[in-house]
DNA sequence: AATAAAACTGATTCATCAGTCAGTACTGAC
DNA sequence: GTCAGTACTGACTGATGAATCAGTTTTATT
């Protein structure tokens, strides 16, 4: 692997787990074994790692559920949301550093003045609704979901996964524990009573 | 007030709003109007600090849950489990800084190391999952909330309910405006149709 | 082989910050 | 008034960390 990807693979990582201000850039690029002056040739300033960072992720996230929806297809709108959840819940184990990231408040702060991190940010949340709210309008043709608004369930439902994963990275409970319990409750929520 | 209660007042403020790290022990002091030594003649460490402004925040939000059940009665276990979580965003919004503060990583990167910190976050998630299961199972002996495990449903509402408050103070959606769908939400999730 | 450009480096710089120190000011008890 | 204890202070210290600099090494091109 280039020293520029090796950088950006352990920045994610440290970033995640220890924190934006926690992670110095020497620590950094002694753990991409790179020397401390290198990280800087790469990437002018440490905002701009971080910026790197996000945008990588982004791209990841993004790519993964393209991958997914490539190769699935579903019975019902009901069934597709079922599935883009406990897809959700799949990456966020298998990537953990994605979602610790993103359970960090750095990002959201850095957005308040940085229209490129904003971007990313809303880039990767517009893609959980979108999946969400698709399941949703497709559930209410096919006449598996009930009558309701479409975008802003799907914002709900988005809140409830991601609290679960929140949960789950801030060791407070077995959230783990709660993935069947989750899909019967958000399948409550929606499906149409017949 | 007491300097002290001064310190710990701004001390909640800058923490939630510009994150533990990014706040200097001079800024808290200055920002407090009292001299850069005065902080550690109140709390020995910068740590020792941070777990009195959590402790403080622990015993706000007890005490007005327990202010708002003092004065309050429901009709039925579901109407309880709403006026819970209507009460959860009225604070949310009142008081952002404690909710803030719970929303940033440090305090529960902390509580990995640090048992104090530990029971504190407990003390806090426990009280509100403590209400909302109370609620279900009320509920469940009124017949107005269905078949379910009530501390795992507490746990997923509890999820919802955060995950919101998270979003509004990320400013990613303007979740405000979701909080009438996620009272519908709630209420077709656990509520017994007859 | 010669050359230029790109990749990489360790030593240094300068600012920031948690925590200390050696005091001074205030308060109440007698 | 004086004494003791508590509250408070500004100046200092040692460590850390982002960024720079003045180079060296590698790679690609002719």
């Amino acid at each position: 692997m280039s020293k520029k990807k090796e950088i950006l693979k352990t920045a994610t990582l440290l970033f995640a787990t220890n924190g934006f201000k926690e992670t110095s850039m020497a620590e950094a690029a002694k753990a991409s074994g790179v020397a401390s002056a290198t990280i800087f040739y790469h990437f002018n300033t440490k905002d701009d790692l971080f910026l790197s960072v996000l945008s990588s992720v982004k791209d990841g996230i993004l790519e993964e559920f393209a991958n997914y929806f490539g190769e699935k297809s579903f019975a019902s709108g009901l069934e597709m949301l079922e599935g883009s959840v406990s897809f959700y819940l799949y990456l966020a184990g298998s990537r953990p550093e994605w979602f610790l990231l993103l359970h960090r408040y750095y990002p959201y702060k850095l957005a308040e003045a940085n229209e490129t991190c904003r971007r990313h940010l809303e880039d990767i949340y517009n893609c959980f609704v979108d999946i969400f709210e698709k399941s949703l309008t497709q559930g209410q043709i096919d006449g598996s979901i009930r009558e309701l608004s479409p975008r802003k369930t799907a914002m709900v439902i988005l809140s409830t996964v991601d609290g679960i994963v929140r949960f789950k990275n801030c060791n407070l409970y077995d959230a783990g524990a709660l993935y069947n319990e989750l899909i019967v409750c958000i399948r409550q929520m929606v499906a149409n009573i017949i």
